[in-house]
DNA sequence: TCTGGCACTCGCGACAGTTGAGTGCCAAGG
DNA sequence: CCTTGGCACTCAACTGTCGCGAGTGCCAGA
């Protein structure tokens, strides 16, 4: 167990160091932290943090620089969540204010977070798991294909071609949209198939083959688009960083082409509440030099997808989770508006 | 007017320079090309390339470098469009089969077209203006909203809110949607509005106020979604140059942000045929030390949308130019088939 | 017009010397 | 037992010097 003071120390190296991007020692920590205490019993403190594996020296005659094990430490014991300023907040309703569309909001909120925190920002579109169905269309479009619509509470539409085995009728096209509608409508996903399991049942034999190929398409959106899919934004901002890890920058963007492993990466993170995995605790091997901060939003008291930011491990964690915390309770909001 | 041999010696020393990224010099070149002449008359003709502004030295006792005048003319004259391998039209085909979706289709293109090129590519989403319309839907949510979904031949599917001035009877929607298909179905974006223009009067005075709703949400989405949408890929391959340009990368990753300016990047190309636009011909800053490469693609005979590459002025033009091209043709071919 | 020769330029890498921030250790004092 | 000032040591970073070599421009001769 460390002792208050040298938490206080470790508390200093972080703050410290994210704000020069130098390793820092024992003579400036104590200029400009009111510790009490002279360098030399910070040089002690020091060594113990540093055989704790808190912190590390790049090179021998260095100053000291946070491991990821002190950074965890860090956000779990040390650091609070900054709160956004009076005028960071009216920025954000401004910003936001006026979306028209999903993709739209999706895009402002990228945009925003990128901006706000001044990192790489990532948005999942809302998930489709836990969306309900407001309505199904069937469209004929020529005799033998249709075009099948989904339209999701979420604001989000799906559309995807049906061959069917023989020529539909208009009538019974009505008749399938109109039960299949009745049944469907306000359930959710999860709730879909066993729903529509005996609908082909209830029509005529020759149109079985349609009922079938429609509810095997449409079963199939369902499970399609629960594969999520997401917005990046502020790539530039890596170029921050640039003269630190010249070489670093290059898996980071190939990471973030990946969507794979971003979504995984979101998936990882506790459905409410704030996650955050700091260097080497990411499983992939491009963003070991980086830390996520990430969180779920939802229309409801529900996440229905997540959103954050990947950024160096030096990063301003206490202002970078109270900008991502804050975009998401104003994206969940603008959702259950609309 | 520049002798065949000086254009020779031009064209070896884009070669060059384009293969090594060092400036090039006179020795280096006669042994590398079999140009017939010496060392000195070589630095002969390079004095006067330099004159006329094709080459430049970065210092002085240093080889040329092409400038973007140099690659002008290079494109322009000298170079031709290296048609692909077969392997790697295999390989185009093999990767866009299986598109289901007309964001696949994008997607995967934004892909191949980045790893071909092992540069940035941008995709446009194939255009409105020139489309026609599938079908228009309209579905009551509640009684006095409406959800218009408009669906393009090009398998785009966009949805608008409507709020109405009263209620809407299942009826009189129902009238209005084979009305409103009766007319646009097949018709280009352009011609809607005309086509449309005396609809409201046909109905009875109640549902005017809802007809001219619905009429101007319509006409709204076609003007609004005229305004195109991108995708970008292969940012990863900007680390590349990063040892020559770590301080270029910046303004480049911001510019492919702003999509207004890649759109009129875009824009200001040739409908038909390629267009290369190389360094400071490029208005916006942020790219001037960037070409970009970019052609028309369409379903048919007119270009629907434009795609292409942005990369280093130093970049093999012929290469590039070869796989845009070829790309382009595959995406025309895939669309017109769905 | 081409070519070989020659003097000149200048970026670059190697090498050595100096500086200074930072460290670890120790002995003395609270 | 903790804190503190002192002290010797380490080592990255910076500086200045120097030689190398690729590359150039110019010129006289073929």
């Amino acid at each position: 167990m460390l002792s208050e003071r040298r938490l206080e120390v470790l508390r200093a190296i972080v703050q410290d160091y994210v704000g020069t991007e130098e390793p820092v020692g024992s003579k400036a920590l104590t200029e400009r932290h009111r510790l009490g205490v002279s360098p030399a019993t910070v040089r002690n403190d020091m060594a113990v943090l540093e055989d704790e594996g808190y912190i590390a020296q790049p090179h021998t005659s260095a100053g000291r620089i946070p491991t990821d094990k002190g950074y965890r430490l860090f956000v779990d014991r040390l650091a609070g969540v900054k709160p956004l300023s009076g005028a960071e907040r009216r920025a954000i309703q401004n910003f936001m204010d006026g979306a028209v569309d999903l993709d739209d909001v999706v895009g402002r909120t990228v945009r925003l977070l990128a901006q706000l925190t001044r990192q790489v920002a990532v948005v999942q579109y809302p998930s489709l798991t836990r969306s309900t169905v407001r309505h199904v269309e069937l469209l004929a479009l020529s005799p033998s294909r249709v075009m099948l619509v989904l339209i999701t509470d979420t604001g989000r539409v799906e559309q995807r071609m049906v061959d069917c085995p023989g020529p539909v009728g208009e009538t019974a096209l009505a008749d399938l949209r109109a039960r299949l509608n009745s049944r469907v409508v306000g359930r959710r996903f999860s709730d879909v198939p066993q729903l529509v399991q005996d609908l082909p049942e209830s029509f005529e034999t020759d149109e079985r083959g349609t009922v079938s190929a429609v509810l095997a398409t449409l079963l199939e959106t369902l499970v399609e688009e629960t594969e999520e899919r997401l917005m990046i934004g502020g790539t530039a901002n890596l170029t921050r960083f640039v003269h630190d890890f010249p070489l670093t920058i290059r898996p980071v963007l190939e990471a973030l082409e990946e969507q794979v492993v971003l979504l995984k990466l979101l998936g990882e993170a506790k459905d409410s509440g704030m996650t955050v995995r700091i260097g080497h605790e990411i499983a992939h091997e491009g963003l070991n030099s980086t830390s996520v901060v990430a969180v779920g939003y939802g229309s409801g008291d529900e996440a229905v997808a997540k959103l954050g930011v990947v950024g160096p491990t030096r990063m301003d964690y206490p202002g970078t989770m109270g900008a991502v915390r804050a975009v998401a309770r104003y994206v969940g909001q603008i959702l259950a508006e609309s």
